[in-house]
DNA sequence: ACCTGAACACCGTTCAAGT
DNA sequence: ACCTGAACACCGTTCAAGT
């Protein structure tokens, strides 16, 4: 058949991304397939190829969007107000990104890269950028404490409330109830706060 | 060809899960085959649904002795001392358990069941015989707290510390660095503690 | 009873050939 | 330039046939 040019190169790009995203929604990495996208848009399975390397390629390109909302979320949690309750916030902003989507969501932990070093530099820059959040946070609640105090305070913090959110998010062991999740932030928020300015002022 | 009874039923069993553990650990859940496990052991691919119902039972059933090695190791941290001493060995030996074998530890987390609830009530089990271990050793700290708020907190620190050994062992976002992981662990379970005894006190 | 190997319905990816 | 569809080297799983 040859060329049909029923859509632009970009057009085609967003085609592709977005049956892949509801494909992901609907059943998780395993469901991704190139040739289950192709069918879904139409397309033969050749065709992804002109505009993504491979999968591995397109799943990052996903990732990489779904960082970027979950930045975008991060930043709409206004910026007043009592410090502790500002984290708190940031904290519940997190657990409910996971939620709303865990098939999505988990995908940026089950996703593996065979190449290893094949992560995109945006990537880690995305996760930085995240963690400037909670510093900035943390800053008012640190007293005396130093730059690099906040900094692994924050990787800390994060890092729990990842744990948290993962295994909520994680339906496979029901450990978490996701009901209870958001209970179980806030103690969690708490009581590092607790510990985190007990420090402060040692 | 037909029987040929090399092995009984048992070795094969066994011969078959060692083969897959290797598999795994050389390159994740993503290297796993059937095929290719059948060649490692000298089989034809059907043997293996001889003894496995398909993949999916064969991982659980390697998922499930990982969670008991983890039981085990837990178990094998001494009981006496300090008490918050002991939260931090608990937490440490979690943490080396990820560490040590990443490839075979994000089984656990990455391998999803299609059928939703899949998932055999013996691995509930197992995690809640961790949590258990958790609750022994904050009940020493716990002063006047119920057993529902030791059993929240039990949860809420573990779900932490699991946030903290899971980034650590997925090297795709190398923002918890291998050789930080243990400072920074120390630190979520001190600050943790310290709003944990603030509270019994309160 | 146990094991094989062909068969079926799938994959990801490449690339010559067509428009 | 863009797209197709056949081709290649893989999958998981089943099952008739062989010993």
């Amino acid at each position: 058949m040859g060329r049909r040019s029923l859509h632009t190169a970009d057009e085609l790009r967003e085609l592709i991304i977005s049956a892949s995203t509801e494909l992901i929604q609907e059943s998780g990495l395993g469901g991704l397939s190139a040739r289950e996208i192709a069918r879904r848009i139409n397309y033969s399975p050749g065709t992804l190829y002109n505009s993504f390397e491979n999968l591995d390629d397109l799943v990052l390109t996903i990732e990489g969007r779904l960082l970027d909302d979950l930045l975008e979320a991060l930043s709409a949690v206004p910026k007043g107000g009592d410090p502790r309750e500002r984290v708190h916030r940031l904290a519940a902003c997190y657990l409910s990104f996971a939620a709303d989507n865990p098939k999505l969501w988990n995908l940026l932990f089950e996703h593996y890269i065979p190449d290893a070093h094949g992560v995109p530099e945006s990537y880690r820059q995305k996760f930085e950028a995240l963690l400037e959040k909670v510093e900035d946070a943390l800053r008012p609640l640190a007293g005396g404490l130093g730059a690099d105090e906040i900094k692994r305070s924050a990787r800390v913090l994060w890092a729990g409330v990842h744990g948290l959110s993962s295994l909520s998010a994680a339906d496979k062991l029901s450990v978490i109830d996701a009901d209870e999740a958001r209970t179980l932030l806030d103690d969690l928020v708490r009581n590092y706060l607790a510990g985190f300015e007990r420090t402060r002022s040692a």
